[in-house]
DNA sequence: TTGCTTTGACCCTGA
DNA sequence: GTCAGGGTCAAAGCA
């Protein structure tokens, strides 16, 4: 460990002297900027593999012969360019060409196992694998092989800096040279409202890109996530200046729908995903698409298409930080307070995210944030109801700072009548990635139907594992994170789950992700394999030990 | 011709 | 029952 601590310090010495790095939304922001203007240039992209899906301008500059023209892309209108922020102390963040945060968002790399393809958050998309050459070449991809030997060191019990660890894994990948058979998209990210508030970093890139019609930018982003998004609707929201656009995907039969609003200015302020996409990424004739890679990973991991659209569910709940918890990237690594009040109300002018009418269970609430000063990304799921991670719907009725924890506690009770299933979930005081839910009691009911959907069901574990069993459905994660030595970026953003008191444990992606990352999780797991983290509940000190004895739940429960 | 966006109208739901 | 607001439809237009 030492020494792989003394690696990473050379990585990130080497590294950051180089290029500088304050804030994920940094990072994020130049992902954007990057994305905005590779947008135009995918197809040269698509030529380069190497590309990464991004034209830095230090790479427009380097290589003006093959910067993309931007005409296409009119000004304006971009989000990005618009701010009129003070620059911030993080303001400047330069990626060398080799280095794009899209590529650390959409990696495989950034996942568990470099040789798994795990969809990305929000959409279920997959990483930037182009199928044809990257399929025969995803047994090449050898990241993992160093990453084996420098993954211990991203194992600190210590909460590391999440950026700085994707940093360190990208330059010791670009070390290595063994990103070369990845190919980001020449579209943007699929965590949509990453790009949406990344403005001081644009407004210092000497070449920024405009659009003029919103639209155009529209439609740059409609493929951000690698699905095919028709745009159904647009309606001005009373009580809200920005317009919200309705999106369904146009994958026949899929209830995939998605609801945008922009500000203004273009930015996206918030989205919302509603319903799982019940296919694999659609072929694209502008890149190739990781439908292959996808299915690839699905084939390796034995995972059924049913299990997709779980996926698609699960790694959005991953992201989302299951459990009411945001994963957040401002000036703080991970957000530990309240999704709500922390998104809505960070400067005021951060909306609120909204629940999808009737369809909580399926969607996944993006909100961008228009603060100019702190950007930040808010991926959140529900707050009152969450059946995202289990599902069960869960209503919180309470919160509280427990003692020997700074994070709060929040408290959920089981929706079902009668049903006396109770959890909280709280962030580990000692890591504030790990996400620790303690259940209360058994339910006494199936696992709920999805309202109006049939999609949620298959999401859900079989009705009659409700209560002593595991669920069934295959979790890709739990079938593909038997390492503990692979990349973990999940674990950045994605929680470990214990589940202490039930029966009934709840499988989490992130859970299963973290397993192979048994630090993360602040708990004592030796292994990194899925059935230690699944061991029988006396064989792990319940957390609620810790809860100190009071009459906290007698206050909320009558 | 195809696929997409735009946009006004209609429908649904909840207060 | 009424109304307001959000969500959806579908015709028209555009590229």
């Amino acid at each position: 460990m030492a020494s792989s601590g003394g690696n990473m310090n050379t990585f990130m010495n080497s590294f950051t002297s180089n290029y500088s790095f304050s804030s994920f939304s940094d990072l994020l922001s130049e992902n954007d900027n990057n994305n905005m203007r590779s947008n135009n240039s995918s197809m040269n992209q698509e030529k380069n593999s190497l590309n990464w899906g991004f034209s830095d301008q230090r790479m427009n500059q380097q290589n003006k012969d093959e910067v993309p023209k931007f005409k296409s892309f009119p000004p304006s209108s971009l989000p990005m360019i618009s701010s009129s922020s003070p620059a911030s102390p993080s303001s400047y963040l330069a990626f060398p060409p080799s280095l794009s945060p899209s590529v650390l968002l959409d990696s495989p790399v950034l996942f568990n196992n470099s040789n798994q393809t795990l969809p990305s958050p929000t959409t279920g998309s997959f990483g930037n694998l182009n199928s044809k050459e990257d399929n025969s070449r995803i047994s090449d991809f050898s990241f993992q092989s160093k990453a084996a030997t420098s993954s211990s060191m991203f194992q600190s019990s210590a909460p590391r800096n999440s950026l700085e660890d994707l940093m360190t894994r990208q330059q010791h990948a670009n070390q290595q040279n063994e990103f070369s058979t990845v190919k980001t998209r020449g579209v943007k990210s699929e965590v949509a409202p990453i790009q949406s508030f990344s403005q001081e970093k644009m407004q210092s890139n000497p070449a920024p890109v405009h659009y003029t019609h919103p639209s155009q930018y529209v439609r740059e982003q409609k493929a951000e996530d690698g699905y095919n998004w028709r745009k159904y609707g647009q309606k001005q929201v009373k009580g809200s200046e920005n317009p919200r656009s309705y999106y369904k995907c146009t994958f026949p039969n899929c209830p995939t729908k998605k609801k945008v609003e922009r500000n203004l200015d273009g930015h996206i302020t918030e989205i919302v995903y509603k319903g799982n996409h019940n296919h694999p990424k659609p072929q694209s004739t502008r890149r190739s698409s990781s439908q292959s890679i996808q299915n690839l990973a699905y084939s390796n991991l034995d995972i059924t298409n049913q299990s997709n659209a779980f996926l698609d569910n699960a790694q959005r709940d991953s992201f989302a930080g299951t459990d009411n918890s945001s994963a957040s990237f401002g000036d703080e690594d991970i957000d530990q307070g309240s999704p709500i009040s922390k998104s809505g109300e960070d400067d005021g002018n951060e909306p609120e995210p909204k629940r999808w009418k009737g369809d909580n269970e399926n969607e996944v609430i993006s909100s961008a944030s228009r603060t100019v000063r702190e950007p930040r990304i808010v991926v959140q799921t529900t707050s009152d109801i969450d059946i995202l991670d289990d599902g069960y719907r869960w209503r919180k009725y309470g919160q509280k700072v427990v003692k020997g924890n700074p994070n709060p506690r929040s408290y959920y009770k089981c929706t079902f009548t009668g049903c006396p299933v109770r959890k909280h979930v709280e962030r580990a005081s000692h890591d504030l990635r790990a996400v620790i839910t303690t259940y209360e009691g058994k339910h006494n009911h199936d696992v709920p139907a999805a309202r109006g959907s049939g999609s949620y069901a298959m999401n859900k574990p079989p009705s009659g594992n409700s209560n002593n069993s595991m669920p069934v459905v295959p979790r890709p994660s739990m079938l593909a994170n038997n390492s503990n030595q692979g990349m973990n970026f999940n674990d950045t953003f994605f929680n470990t789950r214990v589940q202490t008191t039930q029966n009934q444990p709840p499988i989490t992606l992130q859970m299963l992700q973290s397993s192979g990352n048994s630090s993360y999780s602040g708990f004592d797991t030796s292994s990194g394999s899925y059935m230690n983290q699944m061991q029988p509940m006396n064989n792990i000190k319940p957390i609620s030990k810790e809860e100190p004895k009071d009459d906290f739940f007698s206050s909320f429960l009558n």
